[in-house]
DNA sequence: AAAAGCTGAATGAGGATTCATTCAGCCGGA
DNA sequence: TCCGGCTGAATGAATCCTCATTCAGCTTTT
C-alpha cells in the first residue's frame, strides 16, 4: 500500500509528476528518467502508462485542461450579466497561477509549440476553453449589452490573447510590478469598454462598478 | 564568388536559413546540418559565425527584432493621433506575416521558449518592442484622449497578448475564416474603445471612422 | 607562399526506449 | 491453514541512435 501520494494510481503520479518537470524545464529540456523521479516510479513504468513523451504531455494537457474548463465553468454561470462574466473570466484565467503555477507555465509554454510541431495533435481541450469566452460574446450580443458588430471568433482570441499575456508576465516576471488585483481590474476595464454596447441613454460614464 | 544570395555574407546567409528552418521544424528539432544544408554553407562554418546553436536563435531574434522595430516606428511617426497609432500599431503587427512569414512563426512559438529556459537571455529587443506600445499610450493620456486610469506597463502587454494571439491564429491557420482586414479592425476597435478617454461632450457615439 | 576562409567526416555525449529479470500478491490443492 | 506455482506490474541497466560540435586538411585570396 502506498505511502505517499494515497495511491491515485500510477498514471495520475506520473502526470502529477511531469507537470512539475516540464514546467521547470520546458519539454525538450525535461529528462523522462526525470519525471520517473519525481513520480516515485522506475523508468520503464512511464512506458506501461504512455506510449512516448509526448504522450505524456498531450495527455497532461488534455486531462488538466479540462479540469480546469469544468472549474471555470462553474464559476462563470454564477454570474448574470454578460459582461460581469467577462470579468469572472479574466479573473479566472489571471488566478490559474494561484491555482496551480505548474500547470499555467506548461500551458503557456509548452502548448504553442506542440500545437505547432506536433503532427497529429489538434488542441480539442484549448478550442473547447476559448470557446467559453466565444459564447459570453454571443450573449452579450443577444442581450444588447455587447456591441453587434463584434465578431465573435476574433474577439475570444483577442481576448485571450490579452489574459494570457498578462500571465505569462506573472509566470516569467520574479519581482512583478504590479498586483493580480490591478491586473484584473485594467484588463477588465479594457476589454468590458471595448465589447460594450453603448446606449443613447445616460450610461456613457457609468462607473463599471463602486471599486 | 557567390552566385546566388549575392553575397552579403554568410553570417546573413546563415540567419536568413535558420529562420526558414527554425520555422519549419521549431528550434529544437531543427539540425544544425539543415540550416547548414539550407544556407549553402559547410556544418563546420556555422561554427565560425555562431557560439552554437543557441546563438543562432539569439542573435536571429535580436536582428530580425531590430529591423522590425525600426519599421514599425517609422510607419507610426506618420500618424499624428494616438489612438490612430494603435490602429497602425495593430495593422503593422498583423502584417508581419505579409512581410515575413518565417519571421512570424519563429517570433510567435521560440521567443517564449527561449526567454524563460535560455537562462542568460533577456529579450531586450523584445521588451523595446512593447515599450513602443507603452509610449504610444503615454502619449495619449497625455494628450486626453486615453482613459486617466489606465497602467500603460499592463496596457501595453495586453495589447500585444490581443495581437499576438491573432497572428498565430495566421500562423497555424491552414484556412482562415477571417481576412486579415476585418481582422485589423475588430482589433482596432476593440482596443481603442476600450482605452479611449470618454468627454462630457458628445463623441460618444462617433464612429471610429467612416468605416 | 602565407593567411584566411571554408569544409565535412569523425567524434562522443546525451537521453529515449527496451527488455530480461524480479517479486508481491493471489489462487488452488492438500 | 499452509504451500508451491503462477501472473503481470514494476524495475533500471544496457542499448542504440541522434545530433551538436570539432578539427585536420583543403581552397582561395593576397
Amino acid at each position: 500500500m502506498a505511502l505517499k501520494e494515497k495511491d491515485r494510481g500510477k498514471h495520475d503520479q506520473i502526470i502529477e509528476a511531469a507537470v512539475k518537470v516540464f514546467a521547470k524545464k520546458g519539454f525538450y529540456n525535461a529528462k523522462v528518467s526525470e519525471i520517473a523521479r519525481e513520480a516515485n516510479v522506475a523508468d520503464g513504468t512511464i512506458y506501461l502508462y504512455f506510449k512516448n513523451k509526448d504522450d505524456i504531455l498531450i495527455s497532461l494537457f488534455e486531462e488538466k485542461m479540462h479540469l480546469w474548463i469544468e472549474h471555470v465553468e462553474e464559476e462563470i454561470s454564477k454570474v448574470e450579466d454578460p459582461l460581469e462574466k467577462i470579468r469572472a473570466f479574466v479573473g479566472q484565467h489571471l488566478s490559474m497561477i494561484k491555482e496551480n503555477k505548474y500547470l499555467a507555465e506548461v500551458m503557456q509554454i509548452e502548448l504553442r509549440q506542440s500545437s505547432k510541431f506536433m503532427r497529429r495533435y489538434v488542441p480539442v481541450k484549448f478550442l473547447e476553453y476559448l470557446d467559453l469566452i466565444g459564447r459570453i460574446i454571443e450573449e452579450g450580443k443577444q442581450r444588447g449589452v455587447i456591441r453587434k458588430d463584434v465578431i465573435p471568433a476574433i474577439a475570444k482570441r483577442a481576448i485571450f490573447g490579452a489574459l494570457d499575456e498578462m500571465l505569462l508576465y506573472w509566470v516569467l516576471a520574479k519581482k512583478p510590478k504590479y498586483s493580480m488585483e490591478e491586473s484584473i481590474e485594467q484588463l477588465s476595464h479594457l476589454l468590458i469598454d471595448g465589447l460594450r454596447e453603448r446606449h443613447e441613454d445616460s450610461d456613457r460614464l457609468r462607473p463599471l462598478r463602486s471599486a
